[in-house]
DNA sequence: TAACTGGAACTAGCA
DNA sequence: GCTGCTAGTTCCAGT
C-alpha cells in the first residue's frame, strides 16, 4: 500500500472519529489532509476557524455568504458541536478532483459546494477511499484491499467506539448504548432526524400520546451503533484474524445481527431498536423493528431531547436549512424555540420538510445550495418534467473494487433514457448516483456507488463528483438533444459489506440490499437565480449476481383472471423461469395467513426457457365476488419471483363483467416491471387513476380488494392502503413520515418524487385511499411512489418475493423476528377501529375518517398522506 | 490491451 | 459437530 494511501486511510479514520463526535477531537481541527494541497474552496483554516464558531446558523447567515459561503455557510451550520471539518476536507478534495467542467448553470454550476448533507456522514471516497480506515484495522477486514493493521490499532479503533458511545450515552437513556440519534453516522438523518423534526417541526404531532409519528419504535434504547458493534464489531475485535481467503466473510455482519434486537436483556440491547438509527435504513429494517410497546419514546425521556436529534443532522447543510422556502423559518416552526437545539440542530431533516402540507411549494434551491442526496425532489413540477423514458434493465451486475468494470447500466435496448420537459434554454446538468431501493425514503445507497464507465462503447460525456460521500455522475442535457440524454456511462460499484457495515452510524447492512435505483435529478434555473429540482428514480435494479442468476422473475402472463373452476392456462413469461419451476397459487388474509394455496399443473409441452405455462388451479371456495389472490414462480427454497395478481372470477359472466370494468388487464401483456421480485405495485395506486393504457407496459396489476373487501364495491375499495397496512409492519418501522411509510415496494419505474401540482386540492389523502382502477398511469403512480417506494429488504428471497402483495410479506415465511408487535411498531397510527370504520362508510365519508394528525402527514408533493399512513397502518 | 462478461470457487453464517 | 443452503467476494477465462 502506497503511502499516500495509508495517510488517506488515516485521514479517514479522523474522519469517522469526527463523525464520531469525539469529544475531544479538537486534534481533528488540525489534522492535516491530502486534502489540503487541494484547491478546497475555503482554506482548511477557514474550515478550523469555523468548527470553532457559535453555531447560530441560519438561513440568511447561510445566504448572505459569498459564492463560496455555501460551503463555509455550511460548515458554520454544521460545525456547531462536533468537528465535522476535517471530514469535509476529504470530500471537497475529492471533489475538487474532479473536474468542475461542464457543470450547466442547473445547480451544478459554480459547484454544488459541497455541503455536509445529512448522509455526509457515510464517507465513500473512491476505491479505497470507501473504506473506512478503521476497518481496516477490523481483524475482520479483507486483507485483499488493505492494509492489515496491529491489534494495537484495533484496539485504537476500539477506544475510539467507546468513546463515542461514553458521548452519546447519558443516564437519562434507557439504553447506555441507545439513542435515536444514537448514530453518531445518521448521515440520512432518517430517524434521528425524524425524530428531530417530529419533534421540533411537528410538535405536536410528537405528542407522545396523540402522535402517530411516535411510535414507540422510536426507542431511544436502540443505537443502530449497537448491532454494528457487539455483533461486528466487539465481538471479532479482540483476537479474531483473517481467513486464510481476503474474502468479506471475514467481516461479514452476521446475519443475526440485521435481526431485530428486541428484548434483549443486553443494556447495549435496547428492546426497542431504534429505526432511526440508520441514516438510509437498514435494508433489514429488522435492525429497527420489534421496538417495544413499552419502551419509552424519544420524547419521553426527557433531558434527552437533544439526543433525538441525530449527529449527523448537527452537520447542517445551509441549503436544508433555508431552502424550504421563503416563508419557512430554517429550522421550522419550532425550531427558534429551542434555542439549546438550534445549537445542535442545524439540519433540517431532508426528506420532511416537502411532505408539510404546503401545497405548491416549489422545489427551489439556492444555486449553491442544491438538495441534499436524501431530499425528496419532484419528478415535475409546473411545466417542468424529469422523466426517465427508458428504464435501465432490472438486472445489472456491479462490479466490485476488486474486479474490473463490468460496463455502463443498460436498458432493454441501449441504455436508459431521461428527458427533461419544459425546458431547452441552456444546457443543464444532470445528476445520477445510486439510491436505495428499499422501502424507506430514498437516499443514496450505502453498499453501491455509481462509477463512470469509460470506452470507446461510451458516447455520453459525464463526470464524476462526490456529494456528501455519495458518488455522483454529471451528464450534460442539450437543449439540441431536446434536453434527452442516454445514460450510457454509469455503472455500479459494489463496496464491500464489510466495509460498509462497520463504519460508524452505518447500520445498514448489505447482506441481500442488492437493489438500487437509479437516480436523476436536475436543477432547472428560474428567473429568481433559484434552481427548481426535480428528481426521477429508475425501477429498481438488482446488482447482486446470484440473484439475478438465481431468482424467478416474472415479466408477463396471461390470462390475469379465470373462472374459480379453474383450467384455464396460464403463460407465463420471464426470466429464470424454466419447465422446473413451480407456480403457487395462494391468497392471503388480511392477517398475512395463507387462506388458500395452491400449485399449479405445469404444461410442460408449453413451457420453454423463458416461459411456463401451467393450469389454474380451481378456486375451491366459496366467494361473494371476484377473488384477488396471487401466484409467483418458484425455482426452490428461496428463489421465487414477486408474487403477481390473479383474478378469480365468480363465472364466466362475472368475468366478462370484470373485464368490462377492467378491461386493461385483458390486455396485460406485462404487469411487472422488469425488475426482480418487488413489491407489487398495487398498493402504489392510490389514485383513483384514469385508467389507461398509457400506463407503464410494465405495470403490475393492484391487488384487488374483493379478497378483502368482498361487500365493498371495487370502486370504493381501499383496497391498497388497507393491504398495505397489513402487510407490512416493516411500513411502520420506516421513519414516522409519510414518506417514509410506503408500504410497498414499487417496482414500477418510477418518478418516485412526482410532485402533484398542486396534489392536496386535487387529491385529496382519502381519496387517495381509494381507488377504482387497478392500473394508476406513471405519473399518478408515482406521485405516491416516493410514499410507496418500498422494499421490503430482501433478507430473505423467499420473503422478498413474496412479498408482493398486501399481506404477504410476513406469511409466506413466518419470521417473528420481522414481526414485531403492532405496538411496537405504531401500527396504532391508524387502528383497526379505524379501518374498520373506514370501510364500513361511505366512500365520502371516508375522507373525513382519516385523522387530523393524517391530514397533517400529507405529502404534498407525492399527493399522499393520510392515505399513505393508511397504508401502512393498522392490522 | 483494456474493458466487458459470464461463470464459478471459496468462505462464512445460518438452519 | 456435521451437512446443506445461502450469500458475498474474489478470481478466472473468454469475448
Amino acid at each position: 500500500m502506497s503511502s499516500l494511501k495509508y495517510a488517506e486511510e488515516l485521514d479517514f479514520r479522523l474522519i469517522f472519529e469526527g463523525d464520531g463526535r469525539q469529544a475531544a477531537a479538537p486534534d481533528l481541527h488540525v489534522k492535516t489532509l491530502p486534502t489540503s494541497s487541494q484547491p478546497l474552496a475555503e482554506p482548511p483554516v477557514s474550515q478550523e476557524l469555523q468548527s470553532h464558531l457559535p453555531c447560530h446558523f441560519t438561513a440568511d447567515t447561510y445566504q448572505s455568504q459569498g459564492p463560496q459561503g455555501g460551503a463555509q455557510g455550511n460548515l458554520r451550520a454544521f460545525d456547531c458541536p462536533s468537528i465535522e471539518i476535517t471530514s469535509i476536507a476529504p470530500i471537497n478534495h475529492v471533489e475538487t478532483e474532479i473536474s468542475q467542467e461542464g457543470l450547466a448553470a442547473g445547480g451544478a454550476e459554480g459547484g454544488f459546494l459541497e455541503t455536509s448533507w445529512s448522509r455526509d456522514q457515510l464517507y465513500l471516497p473512491l476505491d479505497h477511499c470507501y473504506r473506512d480506515p478503521a476497518l481496516s484495522q477490523s481483524p475482520c477486514s479483507s486483507l485483499s484491499s488493505r492494509s492489515w493493521m496491529s491489534d494495537h490499532s484495533c484496539e485504537s479503533f476500539s477506544h475510539v467506539y467507546d468513546e463515542e458511545v461514553e458521548l452519546y450515552d447519558l443516564p437519562t437513556l434507557g439504553s447506555p448504548a441507545g439513542s435515536p440519534l444514537g448514530s453518531p453516522g445518521c448521515g440520512g438523518g432518517a430517524f434521528g432526524v425524524e425524530l428531530w423534526q417530529q419533534k421540533y417541526q411537528h410538535p405536536s404531532a410528537f405528542n407522545p400520546t396523540l402522535s402517530p409519528f411516535q411510535s414507540p419504535l422510536q426507542s431511544p434504547c436502540h443505537s443502530p451503533r449497537t448491532s454494528v458493534t457487539e455483533d461486528s464489531w466487539l465481538s471479532r475485535r479482540p483476537n479474531s484474524r483473517p481467513s486464510s481467503r481476503p474474502t468479506s466473510p471475514c467481516g461479514k455482519r452476521r446475519h443475526t445481527s440485521a435481526e431485530p434486537l428486541t428484548c434483549s436483556p443486553s443494556p447495549h440491547h435496547s428492546p426497542s431498536p431504534t429505526p432511526g438509527a440508520s441514516p438510509r435504513g437498514s435494508v433489514t429494517d429488522e435492525t429497527w423493528l420489534g421496538s417495544s410497546p413499552g419502551a419509552p419514546g424519544p420524547l419521553q425521556v426527557s433531558g434527552c431531547q437533544d439526543l433525538d436529534v441525530p449527529s449527523k443532522t448537527r452537520r447542517t447543510s445551509g441549503s436544508q436549512l433555508g431552502h424550504v422556502g421563503p416563508e419557512d423559518p430554517p429550522l421550522g416552526e419550532e425550531g427558534h424555540e429551542q434555542e439549546g437545539l438550534a445549537e445542535l440542530v442545524l439540519h433540517v431533516p431532508s426528506h420532511f420538510s416537502w411532505n408539510k402540507p404546503k401545497p405548491g411549494n416549489p422545489p427551489l434551491f439556492g444555486a449553491l445550495t442544491p438538495p441534499p442526496l436524501d431530499w425528496p425532489l419532484p419528478s415535475q413540477y409546473d411545466r417542468y418534467e424529469l422523466k426517465l423514458e427508458v428504464q435501465p434493465k432490472s438486472y445489472h451486475r456491479a462490479h466490485y473494487e476488486t474486479e474490473g468494470s463490468r460496463g455502463a447500466i443498460k436498458a432493454a435496448e441501449g441504455h436508459p433514457v431521461v428527458k427533461l420537459s419544459g425546458y431547452s434554454e441552456q444546457q443543464l446538468s444532470l445528476q445520477l448516483f445510486i439510491g436505495t431501493a428499499d422501502d424507506r425514503y430514498l437516499r443514496p445507497h450505502a453498499f453501491y456507488q455509481v462509477h463512470r464507465v469509460t470506452g470507446k462503447t461510451v458516447t455520453t460525456t459525464c463526470q464524476e463528483r462526490l456529494l456528501g460521500g455519495t458518488k455522483v455522475l454529471e451528464v450534460p442535457l442539450l437543449p439540441e438533444n431536446s434536453m434527452s440524454t442516454s445514460i450510457d456511462c454509469a455503472g455500479i460499484l459494489k463496496l464491500r459489506n464489510a466495509d460498509i457495515e462497520l463504519k460508524k452510524g452505518e447500520t445498514d447492512i448489505g447482506r441481500k440490499n442488492t437493489r438500487v435505483r437509479v437516480v436523476f435529478r436536475v436543477g432547472i434555473p428560474q428567473w429568481d437565480r433559484q434552481l427548481l429540482w426535480l428528481q426521477t428514480l429508475s425501477i429498481p435494479v438488482e446488482c447482486s449476481q446470484r440473484s439475478g442468476q438465481e431468482l424467478p422473475q416474472v415479466d408477463s402472463f396471461s390470462p390475469t383472471s379465470c373462472s374459480v373452476n379453474g383450467g384455464e392456462e396460464l403463460l407465463i413469461r420471464g426470466s429464470n423461469i424454466s419447465t422446473q419451476s413451480r407456480v403457487m397459487f395462494m391468497e392471503r388474509g388480511p392477517d398475512g395467513r395463507s387462506l388458500w394455496e395452491m400449485d399449479a399443473r405445469v404444461v410442460p409441452e408449453k413451457s420453454s426457457e423463458s416461459s411456463i405455462v401451467v393450469e389454474v388451479p380451481r378456486y375451491n371456495k366459496k366467494t361473494p365476488g371476484p377473488v384477488q389472490v396471487q401466484f409467483y414462480v418458484s425455482n426452490g427454497k428461496r428463489r421465487k419471483s414477486l408474487a403477481q395478481n390473479f383474478t378469480f372470477h365468480l363465472s364466466p359472466a362475472a368475468g366478462a363483467l370484470l373485464v368490462k370494468q377492467e378491461p386493461w388487464e385483458r390486455e396485460h401483456v406485462s404487469h411487472h416491471p422488469p425488475a426482480f421480485t418487488f413489491y407489487d405495485s398495487s398498493d402504489l395506486s392510490v389514485h383513483r387513476a384514469p385508467r389507461s393504457h398509457q400506463t407503464h407496459p410494465l405495470h403490475h396489476p393492484p391487488v384487488s380488494s374483493t379478497t378483502l373487501f368482498p361487500h365493498t364495491s371495487p370502486a370504493i375499495t381501499p383496497q391498497i392502503p388497507l393491504q398495505s397496512s397489513i402487510i407490512t409492519p416493516r411500513a411502520f418501522t420506516g421513519p414516522p413520515q409519510v414518506s417514509a411509510l410506503p408500504p410497498q415496494t414499487s417496482s414500477l419505474p418510477s418518478q418516485v418524487s412526482t410532485m402533484q401540482t398542486p396534489p392536496f386540492p386535487t387529491h385529496p389523502p382519502t381519496s387517495l385511499a381509494l381507488q377504482s382502477s387497478p392500473v394508476v398511469p406513471q405519473r399518478e403512480q408515482s406521485s405516491c411512489l416516493s410514499s410507496c417506494r418500498s422494499f421490503v429488504p430482501p433478507t430473505d428471497g423467499q420473503k422478498s418475493s413474496l412479498s408482493t402483495s398486501p399481506g404477504q410479506v410476513l406469511n409466506i415465511k413466518q419470521e417473528p423476528e420481522e414481526q414485531p408487535s403492532l405496538g411496537s411498531l405504531g401500527l396504532q397510527e391508524i387502528t383497526l377501529d379505524d379501518v374498520n370504520e373506514i370501510i364500513d362508510r361511505d366512500i365520502s365519508s371516508l375522507s373525513s375518517s382519516v385523522r387530523p394528525d393524517q391530514f397533517d402527514q400529507y405529502d404534498w408533493q407525492h399527493g399522499s398522506s393520510g392515505a399513505m399512513r393508511f397504508c401502512g397502518g393498522p392490522q
